[in-house]
DNA sequence: GCGCCATGCGAACGTTCGTGCTATTTTGAG
DNA sequence: CTCAAAATAGCACGAACGTTCGCATGGCGC
């Protein structure tokens, strides 16, 4: 790995987290130069673009998803563990140090979802992809006799990503100590319902 | 109404729709002054400052927000009418053409989650008092005998909250067409769950 | 209908932004 | 050790940003 590389990678870390709390607009090369003691020209010089940084910063982080929150979980076997699995390393992610500003996704779903153009395009693939992970998870679930036959795995992963995001918001801009608490409570109730043994008679 | 107010109330207008596409930081007084054919000094002269202005964009939002969710809802009586008619104006709230970036307090929270200062604290007491009225209205659905009596009030604000969020995801990134069905389904799913009436035994 | 004061304009300020150039330094292969 | 190539610095640009100031002007109370 030359020295280029080295600096890149540098680049890029720092450019994540700083993405995480100002969001990818908010990423300035400037401020990026700045902290990393580098010039302005030098920095920008790895990326074509600002355009192009912002997108290298959102394949840098999936990386680091998938290999901290996806990886894992795909070792467990399926059913309960695997998706008990992906749902605590994702609640791990959101509260994880590396990224001081909360999940970088959310922040960018929110800032990049009426902003067409190869950036958007990024995450969404990002995101869908994310969404077929869980959908798959919960399929696999149903397979190996943990969720009901006639779960609606699409409508699982919808819940689950509802659950998860309210618990990103009652942290972060609530600061709600009980956050951690509720989103447990929640998840299990959604286990509770969707998973075979006792569960209600939920006709139709 | 002098004059002065007519032109500050349209400047908040354009603004709220603005930072609901772009975010409160992307708004711009220079943006604002072009779009609505004034002079960038002309729009600044209404509001001392760029922060002040954010700050009557959100408590313009609020005003809308409770006079087209909270209040009419509140206006149904206690029970189930109330809590279905809160979630209904909720999801048209945030697919209303009024707000062509999607719910600007979502768009808000992500963005000042950790960018502390007059205008986090502003957003902040918005999104507790909807808390909170989400709170007292799953109360009152207890009193009238329409949630269980065990209920966990906040809990329940938690994932109503939680459903909305997914919601608001998935149409707006994901442009899901099916997101409005799934975010129905999953709200179906936690009233079923919280009301008397046919219901699990749920042991603790 | 006079006169004042709210209202808005135009120009300019210092910064910061992304993005080109052209040098200069540093690196690693032969 | 040499020298081409890779990596970074330096400088400049045009544009946009929030903000300030002085000046015109027209709406409205008296």
């Amino acid at each position: 790995m030359g020295k280029g590389e080295v600096t890149r990678n540098t680049i890029l870390e720092h450019a994540t987290q700083l993405a995480s709390r100002l969001g990818l607009d908010g990423l300035s090369i400037g401020r990026l130069a700045g902290d990393l003691e580098l010039s302005k020209s030098g920095v920008f010089a790895h990326f074509q673009s600002k355009e192009a940084l912002q997108i290298q910063v959102l394949e840098y982080a999936r990386e680091h998803f998938v290999g901290t929150v996806i990886a894992p979980a795909l070792r467990q076997p399926r059913g309960e563990q695997r998706i008990r699995a992906l749902f605590d390393n994702w609640i791990a992610w959101g509260n994880s140090d590396w990224l001081p500003g909360g999940c970088i996704f959310v922040a960018a779903a929110i800032e990049l979802d009426d902003q067409p153009g190869p950036v958007r395009d990024t995450l969404f693939q990002i995101q869908k992809d994310w969404f077929d992970t869980m959908a798959q998870a919960a399929r696999a679930a149903v397979e190996a006799k943990y969720f009901r036959p006639d779960t609606d795995a699409d409508q699982f992963a919808f819940e689950m990503y509802g659950i998860v995001l309210g618990f990103h918001h009652t942290l972060r801009l609530l600061r709600d100590p009980a956050a951690e608490k509720r989103v447990r409570l929640a998840f299990e109730r959604l286990l509770r319902q969707t998973s075979l043994g006792r569960q209600p008679s939920q006709a139709s």
